[in-house]
DNA sequence: CTTACTGTACTACCTACATAGTACAGTAAC
DNA sequence: GTTACTGTACTATGTAGGTAGTACAGTAAG
């Protein structure tokens, strides 16, 4: 299981592990039934404190992607995949809303503003061979 | 002046701000020597607190967007078009790589990724005629 | 001169996030 | 039984953002 935290995100570092492991379990990385790391192994590989992995795998408890075994750790639900599949492209959509929003709320033309987002998609998605 | 504020954004109220007055300034809005709302009235309007449009206009003078006349008020500084005409496009950049990125990270097509980003525009920026 | 505005600068308080440290109970391995 | 892990639950602390209130000095209008 790969988190990766930045530390200059708007978003709060608890909010990224949710994320991303609800990502994970979209993509298949996780799948129902899989061990994720303990609160204090993932805290020390992303280098955050357990209490705040602890935070997060609360949360996702209550989103109903992880269920607790007491003693042994955390485990992905059975429910989880569907779950996540049907949020996955919501999460994205807001944050998209909002930074679409104030892109054409400061006035850049909608060739300036698809401009940048294909300079960056470029830079971060490959482009898809075509046969 | 139209400042909007955004209650759930993930950016600061402050900082909301000081990006609305940069893009007001870079679309001409706002002019060189134009006063801008007193510290109270930008707080009654967008009813926060005087002292967060404070800070607001504190971080855009160190910016050298705006510049005090103590009494007066502030008004836009004469170098302030070209700075904020220079700014905008990378306020509006660092935003849209890091929601990108995630977006790419979780795993959504590219297809997917621009279909949002697609209708999301059509919804805030009119699409052009054609000739 | 008085009043009403202006920005600036504080104090005190609250919430959210994050950290550090500690402790407890449950589980597993030796 | 002991050790090492597990999640959970706290306490204390610090930072950031935001609020409310207050006060001061500068400016302008009546």
């Amino acid at each position: 299981m790969l988190i990766v935290i930045e530390t200059n995100s708007e978003l709060p570092i608890y909010e990224q592990i949710v994320r991303q492991v609800k990502f994970a379990v979209a993509t298949g990385s996780l799948r129902p039934g899989d061990r994720v790391d303990s609160v204090r192994d993932l805290a020390k590989k992303i280098v955050v404190n357990p209490n705040t992995v602890a935070r997060a795998y609360r949360d996702l408890q209550e989103d109903g992607v992880l269920e607790t075994v007491r003693g042994q750790g955390l485990k992905v639900c059975s429910r989880a995949l569907r779950r996540c599949l049907a949020e996955r492209k919501s999460l994205i959509r807001e944050r998209l809303q909002e930074v679409l929003r104030e892109a054409a709320q400061s006035n850049l033309s909608r060739e300036e503003i698809e401009a940048i987002v294909e300079e960056e998609l470029n830079r971060y998605v490959p482009v898809e061979e075509v046969p």
